[in-house]
DNA sequence: TGTGAAGTCGAAAACGGTTTCGACTCTTAA
DNA sequence: TTAAGAGTCGAAACCGTTTTCGACTTCACA
């Protein structure tokens, strides 16, 4: 490996010289600098993030704090493009991603830990459970920290618009002529109370009395959740005529289940998800749902996060991404009569 | 920050004794290396790796290489399966992993020098272009390499058995009663070969003679190439009664394709994938495919990795990890008249 | 009583950078 | 002619660890 002391030998200067040519100080001579640049290129020298780190408090590395017990991390097909998106932005600015972890090599250690042993920069987190003591530490520390779908005073926020999001998809189905709808919803956190918000905002405009059945509680990405709440819902004597799920995955599933059980989608049930992940395009006819902007989402975090640590400044700034209805073919105008439940 | 500094002047000792007991030196008395311990998890010491790295050149980091043009990167169906079990493989021995990219904050560098500049321990590849100049300049560096799906007398190699895969999938559709069976292929990489040699043998022990007419060129997870692929097909006066494609993702799509041209699957046409990923059991009816051990091929390739890098000592050792099919509802047996072109 | 070995400990160098501050050389203006 | 200022450069301290090697005790044994 050559250092930087191998170069000031080369080129019969110091290291301090050569440290200050790589790094554009202006006390050097236009002539010696460009012959350091050249000559190290020459030699291959390449820069110790480590050594540079010990010095300047900087490791040019973002942590990401991505965690999902149902659809394991990194394969959950809406928070992977998060990432992505998070990733290629940091990469953009020069900056290395790091998963921070509890547990690692076998000795249990809290997220803060780990991102003050790799002494990480700033932390995006999404996807995980905010209510988590660790995570609230983390939140808590003096570590610039963005987070995705949360609400907090502590850091700076990135969410879809999700009032807007349910709003535009119940209105939706409400406009197709929809009066019976089931919301059978997610984990119950800030993003869910923001969701159900909406859904109850559409009903209102269009003057339909809100009543308790039409939640139902299931969880987001889970298979089995969303089965069983098709399940519990089959046990009604009234069906609904829509149905909304927690994402584009659970809808998938719910299909699966309504169908399974002789239910025609979307001619008994019109279904709609949340998300707009590829998946809701490969099922036939194409999932009915809300897209979130991932691409933004995640962009929008890594550059907040980096603003923040270059700035050394903490802020709590919250920032809103707009969603767009995908209209699919798993909707339609309801029925007069339904199958189970004729309506007068 | 606390530092071992503030540690040993909190116990009365050297710099040299607090980390000699903190990493299990053998002559430091074990009162004193108790008494030291208790007071570093008292002051709540996290040892800065960037230090330790320094003096000791481990940086407990594996790069990982995952570049995928057509899907990008972490969403990828098949591969973000690996990644997540490679990472959590890694993460149990104690290492963090970092995403090896060229163009780092909009700074032209080789995959290599990245590698240097982080003091990378060791890194894994996989899903990538293996013949780029780049990659092929990383194997022959002297960090230890580990590929996934890929052949090369420089590094390591974990790959499904590809071989047997397409083999299986082929027989199980002879054993159907198929005989003209079109295996849409490929990037033409090295695990493409191996695929498309299971598929002759397959053939071949069949008594069934190859012909090029059962190959089509098609590309790995990209819905257009394999859409166009059916297209192709399509102008055959004669078409086959069984295809296989790529990938499962790409399946979907072929499947999607074949529909909306008026071909029933399976009746017209039974349809085979690979990867064993869970979108092929979200469509319906369920995919027929090859299952790779996704978690094996991570676990094993994050394992090999770390060992040779402790070992320091670079191999190249080739694991081979079985494969499973997986019987769906895309595959049946050929009816005896097929529409386009009727059998004799 | 002297000696060698075993057990403990710490001074100091090393890892590869950054950054401060003083020194030196030239200009330029008074 | 001189003083001030601008332009260059380098010595040295520093970041937080690890590790070598020598020094000092203590103890058993000859």
């Amino acid at each position: 490996m050559v250092t930087i002391y191998d170069v000031a030998n080369a080129c019969g200067c110091s290291s301090a010289t050569v440290s200050k040519a790589l790094n554009n100080y202006s006390d050097v001579n236009i002539n010696t600098k460009e012959r350091i640049l050249k000559k190290a290129k020459e030699m291959g020298f390449v820069p110790n993030l480590q050594a540079r780190a010990l010095s300047t408090k900087r490791t040019w590395n973002i942590g990401v704090l991505f965690e999902d017990k149902s659809n394991s991390g990194l394969t959950h097909y809406y928070f992977s493009q998060v990432l992505q998106a998070v990733k290629e932005q940091a990469e953009e600015k020069g900056y290395d991603i790091t998963f921070i972890s509890k547990n690692l090599g076998g000795v249990e250690m809290s997220y803060l830990e780990h991102c003050n042993r790799r002494n990480i920069d700033g932390v995006v987190i999404a996807c995980i459970d905010f209510e988590d003591q660790q995570v609230q530490q983390l939140m808590e520390s003096n570590i610039p920290v963005v987070v995705i779908d949360y609400d907090s005073e502590h850091v700076s926020a990135i969410m879809s618009d999700n009032v807007r999001g349910v709003y535009e998809l119940t209105h939706y189905m409400i406009s197709l002529g929809h009066r019976d709808i089931v919301y059978a919803y997610g984990h119950e956190v800030f993003v869910t109370e923001e969701r159900i918000r909406g859904f109850k905002k559409a009903l209102d405009e269009a003057k339909i009395p809100f009543t308790e059945d039409m939640l139902i509680k299931s969880r987001y990405s889970e298979k089995q959740a969303n089965i069983d709440a098709v399940t519990e819902l089959l046990k009604r004597d009234k069906l609904p005529t829509a149905m909304l799920f927690p994402d584009d995955y659970s809808a998938i599933w719910g299909i699966n289940a309504l169908r399974n059980n002789g239910i025609k989608v979307p001619e008994e049930i019109s279904v709609g998800g949340f998300d707009g992940v590829e998946i809701g395009e490969m099922i036939f006819p194409r999932l009915t749902t809300i897209r979130q902007n991932t691409s933004r989402l995640g962009k929008e975090a890594s550059l907040k996060c980096i603003q923040m640590l270059e700035s050394k400044s903490k802020d709590n700034t919250k920032i809103t991404v707009g969603v767009e209805l995908i209209p699919g073919g798993t909707c339609m105008a309801p029925r007069l009569f339904q199958s189970k439940s004729p309506r007068r």
